[in-house]
DNA sequence: TCGTTACTGAAGTGTATGCTTCACTAATGG
DNA sequence: CCATTAGTGAAGCATACACTTCAGTAACGA
């Protein structure tokens, strides 16, 4: 069930906060509050957008008193990879396949 | 603006049925209708998720009479690919760091 | 122990957007 | 030519979902 994975974490990715969240995770982990600060919303709304996030793999995160951390994790972006080099090696494919027809043609 | 362009691709791959016209164009160059069959919607629906898809470098369009076929461009799928491999690199650098603290803690 | 901080869960709201309909143009083929 | 097929543009609808508010819990720290 690698596409249905995939294609969750396309999902997630398609909202612009969300990808926000996940570049600001790129720099190192983060708590909650300091995600939702620069956002200018709610905690409220970053927690579910964490939920997301944390659900198709590209994010863990781990309750230490009161306060949440969330940081990147490996498996959804790797997962991601190999959708999207799928696709690629398939359009390259057809792009030979184009130059071969074409090189038909001339004779 | 490479970041720019990520998003867009992101974007536009966050919608299922985009997702699904990509992964059929992924076989091979289809028409309007031969797309939208399948998917069950109006041509009206897909040649506006045509347009999503070729306004971010995933897809290009060809009109020959009154045939439109649109098929999948490798632009798009490297602008990606860059994005994922530029987060994924990150990610693995914060795993690293963390491995380093703990053989520190370990002392 | 009391105030503040950090978050959570439920419930409601507003809006972006995916999709439709309809009226139209233009190419195709019998 | 005429009927059919393929697609387009404008305009409207309707639903998903991003976000809020509010009321609550639990941890921290002075």
């Amino acid at each position: 069930m690698a596409k249905l994975k995939a294609h969750a974490v396309l999902s997630a990715l398609g909202d612009p906060t969300r990808r926000a969240i996940v570049e600001k995770l790129s720099e190192r982990p983060h708590s909650v509050s300091k995600l939702a600060a620069p956002l200018g919303i709610t905690l409220t709304a970053v927690a579910q957008h964490l939920q997301v996030l944390e659900e198709c793999g590209l994010v863990r995160t781990e309750k230490i008193g009161r306060v949440r951390t969330a940081q990147l994790r490996a498996d959804g972006f790797q997962v991601l990879r190999s959708w999207v080099d799928d696709r690629r090696s398939l359009v390259e494919r057809q792009l030979d396949q184009l130059a071969a027809m074409l090189r038909e043609d001339e004779n």
